[in-house]
DNA sequence: TAACCACTAAACAATATGTTGAAAATTGAG
DNA sequence: CTCAATTTTCAACATATTGTTTAGTGGTTA
């Protein structure tokens, strides 16, 4: 029984492989099951006693990482109720987020890109925010003081979040996650700083952006 | 001639429409250039007179929008400059691009959803992008006060605002132009007063969400 | 009138899809 | 070792889509 498991393990893992492989030079709509099954080196009929069709390949591979995402954010998360008034803890927690990023980078890479699946940048920030979320409806007074609806503020600063992971992931993770998150929190910082704090200002300002 | 090229113009414009109606309810990997020529009823080979493909066809309506885009953005900075001391005509602004996005709804809405074609977001962020940086390279001291590279401040702050614009649209345009532009100032100044000004503190900060 | 243009209609080879049935290879249990 | 179960292979199938082509229609222009 348990090989026959193992088998139909392998198998999968090597169907799933071979396509993340064609990915790199390949986008999702021009790849064909033959393609896979050619470079899985299987039977074409083969593919599809494991997978509906390539999409429900892609959804697996996107459900594995997310549910991966989610673990880890949870990990983070219990780790810092413990230690949450330290700002080295809390930079080392952002370091970790960055540092996962870094491990899944080559998925990554790949379904953010014009190779990728319509949507995912929006699958993946919801995944992402719905954690953000739950975190931050334990914090009463974070509540209180937010006037904007949740899910705007949610979708600001997610986004905010993914557009410096997507910056990374495209430059060819050309920081260390200890970099990012030192850039991530000179940006916060940046922004508190040189916001006109009056109405009736006329400096530079960040709201001078947009 | 001005009755072939209209009569022309008229064909690629229905081809359009059809195109747009049909990726309401169909996503675009899986639209057939059947479906297109059968919705504007017009010979498949016609198709092929007008556009090299269904790639060829996203193509040229996302260069429309991205080229409206630049142009909305131009006009804005050039009002600018003349009148950028005053807060209330930065939040008039603000409010002028929500308009244009709001404006632009209908193609917005389906781009970015998964009906869409993968990597839009990016390439609708890098207009966005590209028009910002632009501003931005003529503030001097803006420049000087930067202390993260340009490439990610820039990521971070257009997927902020681009964030607003995914939940607004998502959301069926359930704010007026003029409310998002609150919406946006009021997260700008929640991030500036929730953030911890110094390493030491440990109040429920902004930084504590990630 | 004659050349021109946008479009139609129908056919074409080539490729991909998802399914099927029979057989081969591998593994498990007796 | 043998037989049954399981996974995979192989080849064939109808169906659908692609991009191209060739011939022809009707209106436009010069």
């Amino acid at each position: 029984m348990s090989i026959y498991m193992e088998k139909n393990r392998r198998t999968k893992q090597s169907i799933q492989k071979s396509f993340m492989r064609i990915l790199e030079n390949k986008s999702f709509e021009s790849i064909t099951i033959g393609d896979i099954t050619k470079t899985a080196k299987i039977n074409r009929g083969t593919f599809y006693l494991h997978y509906k069709d390539k999409f429900d390949l892609l959804d697996q591979i996107e459900q594995q990482l997310f549910a991966d995402l989610g673990n880890h954010i949870d990990e983070l998360q219990s780790r810092y109720s413990s230690i949450h008034t330290l700002k080295k803890e809390q930079e080392q927690l952002a370091a970790k987020l960055f540092n996962f990023i870094e491990m899944q980078s080559p998925i990554l890479k790949i379904f953010l890109s014009d190779h990728g699946r319509a949507g995912f940048h929006i699958r993946f920030r919801d995944a992402f925010s719905e954690k953000v979320h739950y975190n931050l409806q334990k914090n009463e007074s974070f509540i209180a003081n937010l006037k904007v609806p949740m899910e705007y503020f949610l979708s600001f600063i997610t986004s905010a979040f993914l557009g410096l992971i997507e910056q990374w992931v495209r430059n060819g993770l050309d920081k260390t996650p200890h970099e990012m998150t030192a850039i991530y929190i000179d940006i916060i910082f940046f922004i508190q700083n040189n916001l006109e704090p009056m109405p009736t200002s006329n400096a530079n300002t960040v709201k001078d952006l947009l």
